[in-house]
RNA sequence: GGAGAGGUGGCAGAGUGGUCGAAUGUACCUGACUCGAAAUCAGGCGUAGCGUUUACGCUACCGUGGGUUCGAAUCCCACCCUCUCCGCCA
């Protein structure tokens, strides 16, 4: 969420910059409701003064045992006045609120602006793009004599799910380990558990919520309409709406990813300023419904309902917040060097990036089959975006509480990196060779054979 | 699932419907004392919004949402969460 400040003090400088991402802001919208809210804000407030001192007056009076009726009959239009002030405020105020949660966050001043994933700007390109001398195979024909079930994976759930076995899955679980390893041990993050189901507070902190309801499992618990004690309450009750509302809200939404559970940590809380920064590393399964990619990468395990990854998530001092990215995607770059893989980074431009953030780092694989780099790890800076819509805060050196910066990344995504492993260390006979780090979790299994 | 207790400022913890944004303690900041520190003493110290824009004034916030009332932290209703005991359970 921006700081409605920025709105009120520079509009135009706000929407110009929002429109480089393709967000058009409703200006004239804007403009009314702060209108709207102002006056009726003041009104309502000096509503609420004439009542505070009207009943201070009642109370002194009837201490000293002096008549009131002449006071009680200046307030008693007073009430009604203010309760349709009061709900007038309230409206206003909510669609302010919905305004302003949908509206993505400013890019930062070096994004460089575009329209799509074409005019991203190439960072850097590093490792050797392995040759070889024979047709090379896609992960989904490797894997087919190697433990990769996608049938099956149908069978069970449905499009957009795999099923590994034998010594692939255990590959599988090999590279989140040395993700996980390698970050808590090497790079100082804390290993963290997190549930993989949060409530819709946590959705709407970090900004999946209430924009992007779409591309996320949303899992009821208990039954979805009341059941029948509620009912028998429902039908005794004057005020009913609030068990309705409560049955509405008996749900959980599955995690897109691990940066909402973590970084959640810190929604409503205020850090004391030697805790910064905080790092967190959280191995997690990943839900997406992909409602709106039909078509796309629907052979192999690109894009699945169901992946995991190793996510990165640091709490910052915002005048750290940069370094710390810089730091975070070093991170996550450490594990494709490790492991042997050709990767480049690519900064995103203004039209390509996510909703929350204000600079965003891709790292994309080789993957030899396709013959071009695919996404796998995409490194944020958030700065006070999150942490408003959070209230995660951290007391400064003033002693006053301040937002923290929120960043986040993928270190890595484990299903895009099994399926970059297999691609890039196949062998003639369709084999494939374990990069040697992996080793000490492979248990003696050095090389996939068919 | 059954029974009970409780949610108040950074923390702890008071609060007969009126002068309570909230005692007190603690933490923290400033000053005094001290060579310095500790102890002690004095003062300050919540968050957010609106209006004047240094000083100030007003408003909201005591788990959440409703209700009663001229007036609610306090009374009523519902919900959420935490804790204790019993039962069941991976």
């Amino acid at each position: 969420m921006l700081d409605i400040q920025s709105l009120r003090n520079d509009l135009t400088g706000v929407a110009s910059r929002l429109a480089t991402r393709g967000f058009i802001l409703d200006v004239a919208r804007f403009q009314e409701l702060e209108a709207q809210r102002k006056s009726i804000q003041t009104r309502t407030q000096e509503l609420q003064a004439k009542r505070n001192s009207s009943s201070k007056l009642i109370g002194q009076a009837k201490a000293k045992g002096e008549d009131i009726s002449a006071i009680m009959a200046e307030v008693a239009t007073l009430g009604d006045e203010l309760k349709q002030a009061e709900e007038q405020l309230g409206a206003v105020q909510t669609a302010l609120q919905q305004l302003l949660e949908v509206i993505p966050n400013m890019p930062h001043s070096s994004v460089p602006e575009g329209k799509s994933d074409a005019d991203n700007f190439e960072v850097r390109k590093v490792g050797k793009i392995p040759q070889f001398g024979f047709a090379v195979k896609d992960h989904v024909d490797l894997g087919e004599k190697l433990g990769l079930d996608f049938d099956t994976a149908t069978k069970i759930s449905g499009a957009r799910f795999s099923l590994l076995k034998g010594p692939l899955a255990r590959l599988h679980r090999a590279l989140a380990q040395f993700m996980l390893d390698t970050h808590s041990e090497q790079h100082g993050y804390t290993e963290t558990y997190v549930p993989y189901m949060v409530n819709a507070d946590s959705m709407r902190g970090t900004g999946q919520l209430p924009k992007f309801e779409e591309d996320l499992f949303k899992v009821p618990f208990g039954l979805e309409e009341p059941n029948a004690a509620e009912q028998t309450r429902i039908g005794n009750l004057d005020d009913a709406d609030s068990i309705r509302e409560s049955v509405k809200q008996r749900y959980f939404y599955l995690i897109p990813t691990a940066e909402v559970p973590v970084t959640n940590i810190v929604r409503d809380e205020i850090v004391p300023l030697e805790k910064l920064p905080m790092k967190f590393v959280a191995h997690t399964p990943c839900f997406r419904s992909e409602a709106g990619s039909y078509g796309r990468d629907t052979r192999g395990m690109i894009r699945q309902h169901q992946f995991d990854k190793v996510e990165l998530v640091q709490i910052v001092h915002p005048e750290k917040s940069y370094e710390g990215l810089e730091e975070l995607l070093g991170h996550a770059e450490t594990i494709l060097q490790k492991l042997g893989l050709p990767y480049r980074v690519v900064k995103l431009c203004t039209g390509d990036m996510g909703f929350s953030s204000a600079l965003t780092y891709d790292i994309e694989v080789w993957l030899p089959a396709q013959n071009t780099y695919r996404e796998i790890s995409s490194c944020s800076n958030f700065e006070a975006f999150q942490a408003r819509r959070m209230q995660a805060r951290f007391r400064n050196a003033q002693g006053k509480p301040e937002l923290v910066h929120t960043l986040n990344g993928s270190g890595l995504a484990v299903g895009r990196t099994l399926v970059a492993v297999l691609e890039n260390y196949q062998q003639a006979d369709g084999s494939v060779v374990i990069p040697e780090v992996l080793h000490p979790y492979m248990g003696g299994i050095e090389k996939l054979v068919p």
